[in-house]
DNA sequence: TGATGATTATATCGTCCCGATACATCGGAG
DNA sequence: CTCCGATGTATCGGGACGATATAATCATCA
């Protein structure tokens, strides 16, 4: 996930390990011992390419590393936003797929949703099953646990329910009046291929 | 966590390995990649006891592990539900510590309850921040995600001020009232929880 | 001038946990 | 009789975390 997140950023612009950070954090937390292993490994393997961001005219600050995607980045990226087996809609990676959903094809993008939907209804359900019968088995507070577990359940399926229907009137709006590309607000110019 | 949540099953019975796993789903989906690996870790410790369940006159299933909780695990226990440090009200850490607030000092669980409200306020306040900038810097899917993000806290902190309210209701009684000597209500009387 | 601390910046360590996978055994359904 | 799904135990690789170390820059105040 980090991964993607990474190459989605680097897609903007290239950034340095601490630029990355908090841009990232703006996402998700992500602790620094988990970013710069990743870096090091994506630079590996060839997604971005580093450079020492060399100024003279600074006496610079301890030259920072400078990452950069690459061509085999842009197309990791690609194949990774277009994933939408069970992983995509799991707690840990649907944040970040949200976060690129302006950069992901619509179709994929009602897939992840529905698939995050019914994850989140199963789950819902399993919290309802556990607090009907919370008197006999749980003491009070893991079923207040629970309660509140099922109130975030709750939350977000009506939240998801929003998305899709936004989701749905766009297409339902483009497919058939054509190529209309205009709905500003969804994302500003990503359209731009860099 | 896991440690604490088994010692604290393993507090109301023996139990083999698939029993506790599916005792522990009540509290959290633990992966039995991690289960196994943690029993085996707690038994070479002597937090628990591992025997071999031979019951002869069933040429048995495989004759499995059975669990039992030793006296240094016992400590092990209350050390860890005495803990009130920061992790104590980490995400992944607050749900375990809850599930056994029955066993925990009042004290202790409303030092928990305090420090976890403190921590979901911090992280609905950062929220709040990004939200209130999110039309220059977020795209319409990020600001959605920051935009549940802010009600689950704000759900979570409502919870939150259920439950230290029904605490302090509870010491209250039973700190100037002397000695009530019974704990009752912890276990049964759910109020009318809203 | 120098001490202090906050911010910027990179990196590593041990640990926890997950999902996939593998292997067995059992009971029941077809 | 055989296949399937639950029961049951176990390992592997990998992702992520939090604590910690190190260091340079910068502002501030003494």
């Amino acid at each position: 996930m980090l991964e993607l997140a990474v190459l989605g950023l680097l897609h903007e612009a290239p950034m340095h390990g601490y630029e990355l950070r908090k841009r990232l954090q703006e996402i998700r937390a992500f602790s620094c011992g988990t970013v710069y292993p990743t870096l090091r490994r994506m630079s590996r393997a060839g997604l971005i390419e580093e450079t020492q961001e060399e100024q003279e005219a600074q006496r610079s600050r301890r030259a920072r590393r400078v990452y950069r995607l690459t061509e085999p980045g842009r197309d990791r990226f690609v194949e990774l936003v277009e994933d939408c087996g069970p992983r995509a809609c799991q707690d840990e990676a649907f944040d970040v797929r949200l976060a690129f959903f302006a950069r992901t094809p619509p179709t994929i993008r009602m897939r992840i949703l529905e698939s995050r939907r019914r994850r989140v209804e199963q789950r819902r359900e399993g919290q309802r099953a556990i607090l009907a019968r919370a008197d006999e088995q749980c003491d009070r507070y893991t079923a207040q646990l629970h309660r509140l577990g099922l109130d975030h359940s709750e939350l977000e399926v009506r939240w998801l329910d929003e998305l899709i229907a936004h989701e749905r009137a766009e297409q339902g709006a483009e497919r058939p009046a054509g190529v209309g590309g205009l709905d500003r607000g969804l994302d500003r110019d990503t359209t731009n291929g860099t």
